[in-house]
RNA sequence: GGUCCCGUGGUGUAGCGGCCUAACAUGCGGCCCUGUCAAGGCCGAGAUCGCGGGUUCGAAUCCCGUCGGGACCGCCA
């Protein structure tokens, strides 16, 4: 063994031990007479002294070594002197006087700095040497924390009753949903596989097999563009159980959620327990999304009936065309300055809406670009309805309901980031339910389901199948934390007639039923039981733990915003024979 | 596919028509220094300002294009 300790464990209980130590030169301090040197492992840094009257041999290799060179060190832990003690320091009481210094190896001048927090350079960068980057105590935490939060699942579930089981990488490609990823077939030429984009049909089919209570941490891969909280492969908890209903499921996840917590992530509060249950409607109406962040207030007001007669064109010609009129009230926002408000309004537009209406209550009188198109009592009745203060500034959306909710939703986001109305320790976890089945795909003509196609619908809505497709709510469920989609599931349909039905309103052709989903319908033919399940994110969920802004930085080797691996420098070319032996030729770009 | 923002020594920034033969910090090299902990002091090397074109007497600076990166929209069952 190179080592006997680890960096971080030292302290005044082992003062007077003989160590060794392997690790990292984290910095160097020369005073030319004595030298102190931080080495670094995982565990921590301690501070190793250097003294002049060391080995000739040792002291000789001193003078050339460099940050981030690895080092074994033999040595004395020790006391520090009185008023030496670095308090900042973990192992600040000791310092471990060297007998010995080994050069396990060097390290060339590093193209960043990796021993603090400042300065890091364009994200490109850490990515190319991501191994560095990692060798960060805040990369490391939250690759560790990711460990606990994992390993905490796996007990929790152990002790659940649940099973894990792997499901395959090379699997079906499927219409529906994301775009695959595709894997040529050798032995069959002309043929793929597609990586999945998540265990969805395997788990189902794993009940189907009896398996009672499945889960895995599943890698999922979707070949879609990027954003801070999405990479091409990302990983889920996934988890199915049979004979549960809605309320099974997530009180199972919510058990697991608020047992964890604590356990992994002391520092941040859980907002309320049990999890508050939100209608997707509500959501909408409330918040303008179905993934709100409950952290703070600032609630959408319908304003609809109070102008129901205004003589404002804007409003009068959304209400006539059937759309709704709702506000925004944001505190002490009334000076904001014109530019900014323009800034909104672009925000506005680029969502769909025409523009945005504004009503400021300053300190001489009511302001904004509504101010003059509306009548005093009008004002007056805004006001009392949405609680307006000396100071506050009232956003109006008037168009169609959804465009509405929409725009102000996102306006909401914004007044959060710019007022800093929401506490970063704080997790404010729901459910979001009573999603819709169907959404109407206006550019295909068709219906699209809203969760996935073995959704099953609610039971008092099945007669609406030939009638109103959009009215059909289905039992699916998200967990919504902090304004992030967190994890999303539902109880799937175990009957085969009803899943036939479900692809038939979708428009699939009875052929390419049978060719693409042909194993799940005969499945059900053979006693499938109830069940249902869900999908935790496990990259959204540390990055909330870690106070992270995006999931890149929970993940040991992501890829960038173009879907590219910058340190491996993937995807790349392949040899010409590779592709011959698939029976591909390229054609030049798509 | 679209919108917006960014690109200056290894790294992070400043400079935003002439004062730039490009500044500061850090890192790097050398020298001095026996108690520091972002050690300190002195000296030094290191950048044709992403790339291409244009405007101008003159471009890091303005314009156009292009490449790379980021945020967002579309997309993400």
């Amino acid at each position: 063994m190179y080592r006997t300790h680890t960096c971080g464990e030292l302290n005044a209980t082992h003062v007077g031990q003989v160590v060794t130590l392997a690790g990292w030169v984290h910095r160097r301090r020369d005073h030319g007479g004595v030298v102190f040197f931080d080495l670094r492992d995982r565990s921590g840094l301690v501070q190793i002294t250097i003294n002049p009257d060391l080995n000739a041999e040792s002291l000789e290799r001193v003078s050339a070594i460099r940050m981030e060179w690895v080092l074994q060190i033999e040595g004395v832990v020790q006391k520090r002197p009185a008023g030496m003690e670095n308090p900042r320091m973990k192992t600040g009481e000791v310092e471990v006087i060297a007998k010995n210094v080994q050069v396990l190896n060097s390290s060339k001048a590093l193209p960043f700095m990796i021993n603090g927090e400042t300065d890091l350079p364009d994200e490109n960068t850490r990515l190319k040497y991501r191994y560095l980057d990692l060798r960060r105590e805040r990369m490391t935490n939250n690759l560790i924390l990711r460990h606990n939060v994992i390993r905490f699942m796996r007990d929790y579930l152990d002790r659940q009753g649940f099973l894990e089981v792997e499901t395959p990488i090379l699997f079906k490609a499927t219409p529906e949903g994301a775009r695959d990823y595709i894997v040529p077939s050798r032995v069959y030429p002309g043929q793929f596989y597609a990586l999945p984009q998540s265990p969805q049909q395997l788990k189902q089919l794993l009940m189907v097999a009896g398996l009672d209570r499945y889960y895995q941490i599943a890698r999922c891969f979707r070949d879609e563009d990027q954003r801070g909280d999405r990479q091409p492969e990302f990983t889920q908890l996934d988890l199915e159980m049979s004979y549960v209903h809605r309320d099974d499921v997530l009180a199972m996840v919510e058990g697991l959620y608020t047992a964890m917590i604590p356990a992994v992530a002391p520092d941040k509060q859980l907002l309320a327990t049990p999890w508050p249950k939100l209608s997707y409607r509500e959501a909408l109406e409330r918040f303008g999304t179905d993934k709100p962040d409950m952290r703070f207030g600032m609630e959408l007001v319908d304003v609809s009936e109070i102008f129901a007669r205004s003589e404002f064109k804007v409003f009068k010609s959304a209400l006539e065309s059937g759309g709704a009129i709702k506000c925004l009230l944001a505190p002490n926002s009334a000076d904001m300055s014109r530019k900014e408000v323009d800034a909104l309004t672009e925000l506005a537009k680029s969502q769909g809406a025409k523009g945005l209406a504004t009503l400021s209550f300053t300190d001489d009188g009511v302001k904004g670009t509504a101010a003059k198109f509306l009548s005093q009592q009008e004002v007056e009745a805004v006001k009392s309805r949405a609680g307006v203060r000396a100071g506050d500034l009232i956003l109006f959306a008037a168009d169609e309901r959804s465009i509405v909710n929409k725009v102000l939703g996102n306006l909401r986001l914004v007044f959060r980031d710019k007022l800093n109305l929401a506490d970063p320790n704080l997790l404010a976890f729901i459910w979001v339910v009573d999603f819709p089945m169907f959404a109407w795909n206006a550019e295909e003509e068709r219906w699209d389901t809203e969760h996935h196609p073995f959704t099953m619908p609610q039971l008092a809505d099945l007669d609406k199948f030939d009638t109103d497709p959009g009215a059909i709510l289905s039992d699916a469920y998200d967990m919504v934390c902090n304004g992030y989609e967190t994890a999303s599931g539902s109880i799937r349909i175990h009957r085969r007639d009803i899943q036939h039905k479900i692809f038939e309103l979708l428009g699939h052709k009875e052929a390419d039923i049978q060719m693409k989903f042909g194993h799940m319908l005969e499945a059900f033919e053979y006693g499938a039981p109830p069940h249902g399940g869900m999908a935790p994110g496990i990259d959204r969920l540390v990055m909330l733990l870690a106070d992270e802004p995006n999931i890149r930085e929970v993940i040991a080797f992501p890829k960038n915003q173009n879907a590219r691996d910058v340190m491996a420098d993937a995807p790349s070319q392949v040899e010409q024979k590779q592709l011959q032996e698939l029976g591909i030729r390229l054609s030049g770009t798509p």
